[in-house]
RNA sequence: GGGCCCAUGGUCUAGUGGUUAUGACAUCUGCUUGACACGCAGAAGAUCACCGGUUCGAGUCCGGUUGGGCCCA
């Protein structure tokens, strides 16, 4: 017996996919086109869970669009900038960045990446990703770059691009400056230290606390809360910094947090966006107190030089030693960190690109408002965030591997000459600028050193994929792209900022619809990471359970959610492949050849085929708002039970018949299309399936190609006959079950007895008959039997809307009723409620239950119909 | 501290206001069905996080509490 065997399935159908090359966009047909704005993988190397499940769901939209008949567009794309790459570069090489030319660790960081990449191909090839590499796109490649500065320039002489000139999260470590979008905030413990300021006239001493005792430095104010009775005294007076004795002026603020520490705040320049506010508000001077590479100016003193903590160690020890130090505590704090390296942000005044982005909140609100946002709830984060938003986005970064900003500025006077559109791709610091002097000035123009926020070139993924500045006949064609997917932690990043680019670019919405998925947590459900010890490394479960058991735990995640893994999805995804596999071979024997369908059919087929119909229709649904958990619930639930459990078993007896074209016809009407349906989800074993039963019947090379399967229309009649069968079958064989008999043991006769019965069951009489196994099967309209009414349900969906407040007590009385005292005449039942009420109810109202008896040998009742069935042993 | 989301058998999960809550994995019982023992027929297992409210009726709607997640401050 052949058996479906992963192992040698999977591959060799991967490598068939790439011969037959099935995924491939066709840039010239008419066919309506389905884009996918696919997440470039950064190419960091292995494969994370919540990479193996994001492409995942994403190849689920694109496989069930190229079953739609879509032209789909599905690039192998990689993200290849940035400082996580150099970031590793400098930790495996054990160097910095600075320590060899420029240009030399650029390439270090591009090979360094670039022998990822094709093991991370391999990955998604494993997990049948339907990815397509004739449209493939790195985002460090010059065709790419080029792309990211031609937008600059274009924006540029748009005036919506400008040089500012204050502070901005900086990143002592990676020594460049941050969007506010790169600090993350984590807990740390620190201290808080309460300090000795004096009064400079009475020589009083003033307790201040502080977490920061270096930047006593810069200090230029001190604040107190302007309600703040015990300390109102010291408003207007001048104080003495311990340690430098700077006299700083004493303020009331409405910021200060009187609770917090002494309720004295000492401002600096600057420590936090706190002191930025108030150094705004107050109109100070920005002191630079902690230069780009995180160690003391010359203000420090005696601590210049000192890296921050150095100092504030040196700082601490020399106030007790002067008795300047009242007491430290512990404090827990959060501190903005720089999101690839940890290490705390400061806040520098070091001139930067800006992007115009502020100016700009209604127009991108309408923008969102136009996209349609899958979950929903989702366009509320991006609709904060925006709201939110204080700050014009800062583009420069002072990093090495990233795509260079296209601009020289002059030595003397600083002007700026920005490249033309025709000279990009450009690096600033390779090539000389097209005129050798300064028109303002004649100095002499030096190339910029800054690059882009990976950003920068990310957020311009659309225009590159819609072929933007190449292909003018194509990006009509192709733009807006249809799908953006992508997980929710980067909705303020590269969600926000691509609708902000093609906002200013083009001036329309980079696609229609976003989706929006959630994280693979840990099984214990926090979220996995190195420090708890909790990550899953996917490649040895993809070893044990093979790519379709992957991809159904995949198909299992709603959309949105986050979901800790459970390994025991990937168990229930084999056992499903192996099922599907199975019960395609015993349709593909059944069906030598493709059926027509017959003039007549027996009840049970036109019953399957109407059912198909409504998951057909109901599958597309779901896959249409890309609910496809939804949609493989729905599929498996319906292949396993409705057509394996009850249809194939139904029709098995005449599967293999010469003359029953209708069961055949069902079975492969049912059988390929819900072949194709999960195909989508689990693409190897349909393959395997499709190739094994299908195949030599139908045109297309591969089920990935062929055609979504239309519904069969529906038909109410065959389906409430086709109800019935099943739910008389399946009774007799639970109670095969029970009595301890095999299923397919032969019993001498059955006797089904109702008074509709044989014309509900007309035409299925031999279906039954046979999937019982009973010698002789008798439908008549009457048997002698004791029926008594057992109990009396309400029907709460009937009676609650009809009586109201009087509802309760009426399904209390019916569900205690005595069953011997009913009052029943006709279908009418009385009841008198405690008010003497009179209510008198129809059949709607309530539901009888009936226990039946014989003296003529066994006896099974099959609840909700009204039939009995008599089995003879 | 703010926004959004989540809390359902041992575990994970579905659940459009109708009272008897879905399915999977695990457990237990029976059964070698013409494709499948990775199967079939069953069983046990849930005060639907907690407290209030709205309603004839709440897992579902509203408010609060607790715990968790993402994002932000």
């Amino acid at each position: 017996m052949p058996q479906y065997d992963w192992r040698e399935s999977e591959p060799k159908w991967q490598a068939k996919w790439k011969e037959w090359e099935i995924y491939r966009f066709d840039p010239e047909s008419d066919r309506e086109i389905f884009s996918i704005d696919n997440p470039p993988r950064y190419a960091s190397g292995g494969l994370h869970l919540g990479h193996a499940y994001g492409y995942t769901a994403i190849d689920f939209a694109a496989r069930y669009r190229r079953l739609r008949g879509y032209n789909v567009f599905f690039p192998l794309c990689f993200d290849v900038n940035g400082t996580p790459v150099e970031v590793r570069v400098e930790k495996v090489m054990g160097m910095k960045a600075s320590d060899v030319p420029r240009q030399e660790f650029i390439k270090m960081c591009h090979d360094f990446a670039e022998k990822y990449i094709g093991e991370m191909t391999r990955q998604f090839e494993i997990l049948g990703e339907s990815m397509d590499p004739s449209i493939y796109y790195q985002t460090d490649a010059e065709y790419y770059r080029k792309l990211t500065q031609i937008s600059f320039v274009r924006m540029f002489n748009k005036d919506l691009v400008y040089k500012g000139h204050f502070p901005v999260n900086w990143c002592t470590r990676c020594g460049t400056a941050l969007a506010d979008a790169e600090v993350n905030y984590e807990h740390r413990m620190t201290k808080l230290n309460t300090i000795k300021f004096r009064d400079v006239d009475t020589g009083d001493e003033v307790p201040i606390a502080t977490t920061r005792p270096e930047l006593l430095c810069t200090c230029l104010l001190v604040a107190v809360h302007p309600e703040d009775r015990s300390k109102a005294y010291l408003v207007g007076k001048k104080l003495a910094t311990p340690i430098f004795d700077r006299r700083v002026e004493v303020i009331a603020d409405p910021k200060v947090d009187p609770d917090f520490g002494t309720g004295t705040v000492m401002i600096c320049s600057i420590g936090d966006k706190d002191d930025l506010e108030w150094i705004m508000k107050y109109n100070l001077p920005l002191e630079k107190g902690i230069d780009e590479a995180g160690r003391m100016t010359e203000i420090a003193g005696e601590y210049e030089g000192l890296t921050v903590e150095d100092a504030k160690k040196q700082i601490i020890e020399d106030m007790k030693v002067a008795d300047l130090l009242i007491n430290q505590e512990e404090l827990d704090q959060n501190v903005g960190t720089c999101w690839r390296c940890h290490t705390p942000i400061e806040f520098l005044k070091v001139p930067q690109w800006f992007i115009k982005t502020v100016d700009f909140k209604d127009r991108i609100h309408k923008m969102i408002d136009s996209i349609d946002w899958h979950p929903e709830f989702m366009k509320v984060r991006i609709r904060d965030w925006v709201d939110s938003l204080a700050w014009d986005w800062v583009v420069s970064r002072q990093r090495y591997f990233a795509t260079a900003i296209p601009l020289w500025e002059c030595e003397d006077c600083g002007s700026v000459l920005i490249a033309e559109e025709n000279e990009c791709y450009v690096d600033p610091t390779v090539s000389p600028p097209r005129t050798s002097k300064c028109d303002a000035c004649g100095g002499k123009y030096v190339g910029s050193t800054d690059v882009f926020d990976t950003w920068m070139d990310s957020s311009i993924s659309p225009l590159f994929n819609c072929f933007w500045e190449r292909d003018p006949g194509m990006f009509e064609k192709l733009y807006p792209m249809t799908l953006r997917p992508q997980s929710h932690d980067i909705i303020r990043t590269w969600a926000f900022y691509t609708i902000l680019r093609e906002m200013l670019l083009i001036g329309e919405k980079p696609w229609k619809d976003v989706m929006i998925h959630g994280f693979v947590m840990a099984p214990d459900g926090r979220p996995m990471h190195a420090s708890s010890g909790n990550i899953i490394d996917p490649m040895p479960l993809l070893e044990q359970y093979g790519g379709d058991a992957m991809r159904y735990y995949a198909s299992t995640c709603s959309l949105g959610m986050d979901h800790a893994f459970k390994e025991q999805e990937l168990v229930r995804g084999n056992r499903l492949a192996v099922k599907v596999w199975n019960v395609m071979r015993l349709v593909g024997s059944a069906c030598a050849e493709a059926p027509e369908r017959p003039e007549e059919m027996h009840p049970v087929d036109g019953w399957i085929l109407s059912r198909f119909g409504d998951l057909v229709r109901d599958v597309q649904a779901r896959n249409d708002e890309y609910e496809f958990d939804r949609s493989m619930a729905l599929i498996q639930d319906f292949l396993w039970h409705e057509f394996a459990d009850h249809y194939i078993e139904l029709v098995k007896h005449r599967a293999y018949a010469d003359r029953d074209e209708g069961a055949r016809y069902a079975l492969y009407t049912v059988g390929l299309g819900l072949l194709k349906m999960i195909s989508v989800f689990l693409p190897h074993v349909a393959e395997d399936a499709y190739q094994n039963s299908f195949k030599k019947n139908e045109e297309p090379v591969s089920i990935h190609i062929s055609s979504w399967p239309p519904a069969p229309d529906k038909n109410g009649d065959a389906e409430a006959k086709g109800e019935r069968v099943k739910n008389l079958v399946a009774a007799i064989r639970s109670w095969k079950s029970a009595s301890g008999l095999s299923l397919n043991a032969e019993i001498p006769r059955v006797e089904i007895v109702g008074e509709s019965a044989a014309d509900d069951l007309e035409g299925s009489e031999e279906d039954i008959r046979a999937t019982i196994k009973s010698k002789e099967l008798e439908i008549r309209a009457s048997v002698k039997l004791n029926e008594s009414v057992e109990r009396v349900r309400p029907v709460h969906s009937k009676l609650g809307p009809k009586f109201k407040a009087d509802a309760k007590e009426i399904s209390e009385m019916l569900s205690s009723i005595d069953a011997s005292s009913l009052d029943i005449v006709g279908d009418i039942l009385k009841l008198e409620l405690s008010s003497g009420k009179i209510v008198e109810l129809g059949p709607d109202f309530y539901r009888l239950e009936k226990r039946l008896s014989s003296d003529r040998g066994e006896l099974e009742h099959i609840p909700g119909d009204a039939y009995s069935v008599l089995v003879y042993r």
